[in-house]
DNA sequence: AGCCCATGTTCGGATTTCCGAACACCATAA
DNA sequence: TTATGGTGTTCGGAAATCCGAACATGGGCT
């Protein structure tokens, strides 16, 4: 009934959550059980992996449910609530509804019919028509859907984002989901490439060889303003393939300094999609890094059965500026490296150990923390203590506290 | 409060009904009470004019409002509805509640919440008459008669204000409501407009072509020196059209500087009208945001029902630098990226989820501190708790709590 | 079994931190 | 001149955090 569906289960009740739990694991759910709001409130808003529905009680011994679901709706887009409470009041049900929970749920109720409504309101959130090539992140899914949506069109694409983020990949997806998939696909990459007008334009050149395929132009930033030209030109006179163009976030710049064409822009970006960084969405992060160390390992670390949950964790931590070549370039040397069975968050960031930070007390490098996280917001706002404040979410005087003990005025 | 709306109350019970439509009545509204179902389904499915709002009791002679409710969903979009009850159910609430009503409230209860609640959640339809095109807030309501006042003179205008405040509407309502109404109305942007001068004093620019009706100069600080003795002097040779110029906050400076003539100042300011910004005058940003909702999101998004009190909250609090054109942009962002039936703050303001590197609270930052450095320790000492702790100088409990904050286990 | 040791978990109180109110002070704008 | 708005500073209570004690658990060792 509920196979294989990731369900939070938040209830303080021993009785009335180990039933809940039995059930639902007998459906064939997979359920993470807390017991009290913080610690459900970590696990929800970094979640290992994404969860198809929160279960959550409304008295709880650190708060109450409607305090986790708000807090969550601060920063995230929250899995499917559904409460379930003993004293419910209507005022309060009206409230959670209209701000978005599924449902709302007075115990005793009956199981059978709970499991039922669950499962109409929930499996069709999640249909995985596809295996996921991106990520498994709300934000991949909604670059995916950018994906498909320009799959179906036919106008050219631009596809922009940092390093390492799979513009390639994503380009080849448009070409094979579109109507051209039959048709040949040529990529050039115009960073690497010595001549790029005749790899584009020569014979045995992106679209000599292309037809009526799929040319991809990655790095479309680098090229200069002559073959600039002759793309706009080519645009103009309806070259039979469909183009796709890749570039990192400066082309703006670039215009604005007269070293791009901005009519090639607009002819080009009539689709654009922007990849956002990985180190926005921790999730892909640590996907990717999973994925790649099942495929990797068998060849390279025969000994290795896994990698630690620390080490998991310090990946969730990690900015990733390289992207997704970042992540395969360090999971390689980690796998070098280790020496244990498992990977340790030292073989995958090997540069924190000689990092001054190491055997600083939690106090001290918290301190340091605050420090230059004042710093950098006091010079922000120039100087202002009360608005330095207000970015930094705590109160003026506590602010001034600070600036004290740290001997800064 | 209520001035002008037209209320349908549905109520069988005499006493309630009437201290209702008494009370309803001093406010302003336009009441018409029904004591009968079926009565009230004819008056609202075939109304005479658009209805406000729908004050309906749940217990009637021959039926139940649930019952109307559905029915009207079913043929129509129904106006918003407002269910009072004694008897009401948690279970009927959130069914309500999830199919569109806007409230579910129990008897007995304080009338004057009620009227605000009521208030807040309805917005009038149509004024004919007098369409508030700024907002609902005090300093909106001032600017309007600003605005009424400068239209029955006929004095030069400077509107002053934000980027995305409406100028370009003040503007054009003043003409509107002026005598030159029937005359053209030309606007020039001068940020956009490459040769200012011949825009607006040239063969087919704005003078000539608004013959006695009325020019409108936005970003009139962008002027260079010699244009704007252009217009200081066709300014004294008394042209037929009426001006009407915008600017930012930045003009004083500028004639500071002299780069600004004070005496095309003088000329232009005979009527000044000042928008204050909208993150002043936070009831009109939520109206914007609502107004534009109903208007966008049934072609953008069919699936979304409404926009999450957290959300309006979020909203609220929000700064808009970028005024109404801000809001705009972010709601049509929100409404592609919506994923559940309301809109939820994180896709209003999709930032606050995944700020790059900007500038994270003291706490977060600390947050982040502190389990890099939990991670190392625990790295270092092989998972060892105990040791880590004591690398950390802090109690094996104290760290065992902070683990479960960071999900690390 | 019996013991040892580390962990998982709770609890109550000690301590620290944080906040808001309040007041004095000093610029600067009206 | 008077408002106004930001800052420096103090203070008391509220809230969080930290800690040690305590107890159960469970795995490894003899």
């Amino acid at each position: 009934m509920l196979d294989g569906l990731r369900i939070v289960l938040v209830e303080d009740d021993e009785i009335m959550g180990g039933s809940l739990l039995q059930r639902l694991e007998l459906e064939g759910a997979q359920v993470v059980w807390f017991k009290q709001m913080h610690r459900a409130l970590g696990a929800i808003r970094t979640p290992q992996r994404t969860i198809d529905a929160v279960i959550c009680d409304i008295a709880l011994p650190d708060g109450n449910g409607e305090e986790l679901y708000n807090t969550l709706c601060q920063t995230a887009t929250p899995p499917p609530f559904l409460f379930i409470t003993g004293q419910g009041g209507i005022e309060q049900a009206v409230r959670l509804i209209k701000s978005g929970a599924v449902d709302y749920i007075t115990k005793p109720f009956d199981m059978g019919a709970f499991l039922k409504r669950l499962s109409m309101l929930v499996i069709p959130a999640e249909t995985p028509d596809f295996p996921p090539v991106l990520g498994v992140s709300s934000a991949a899914r909604q670059v995916e859907k950018l994906v498909a949506r320009a799959a179906s069109s036919d106008e050219p694409v631009l596809v922009r984002g940092g390093p390492g983020l799979g513009k390639d990949l994503i380009a080849r997806r448009i070409h094979d989901l579109s109507d051209r998939c039959a048709a040949p696909f040529t990529a050039v990459n115009l960073a690497r490439e010595e001549d790029p007008d005749s790899a584009i334009f020569g014979a045995g050149g992106a679209f000599d060889l292309a037809g009526d395929g799929t040319v991809f132009l990655n790095g479309i930033g680098r090229l200069d303003r002559p073959v600039q030209d002759r793309l706009t030109e080519a645009f103009e006179t309806r070259r039979a393939a469909r183009v796709i163009a890749a570039c990192g976030h400066d082309l703006e710049a670039l215009i604005e300094a007269g070293q791009f064409s901005s009519e090639l822009f607009y002819r080009v970006a009539q689709v654009e999609i922007m990849v956002p960084p990985l180190g926005a969405r921790p999730e892909d992060a640590v996907w990717l890094l999973e994925q790649l160390f099942k495929k990797l390992a068998p060849q390279r670390a025969a000994g290795l059965e896994g990698i630690s949950p620390l080490c998991l964790a310090a990946a969730r931590d990690h900015d990733w500026p390289g992207g997704g070549r970042e992540v395969r370039a360090r999971l390689v040397r980690g796998l070098a490296r280790a020496a244990g069975n498992v990977l340790q968050p030292s073989d995958l960031f090997p540069e924190s150990l000689a990092a001054p930070h190491d055997q600083m007390s939690l106090a001290e490098a918290r301190d340091a923390a605050e420090k230059t996280q004042i710093i950098a917001a006091l010079d922000r706002t120039g100087g202002q203590i009360g608005e330095a404040a207000k970015l930094l979410r705590i109160a003026r005087t506590t602010l001034w506290e600070k600036m004290q003990k740290f001997g800064l005025s």
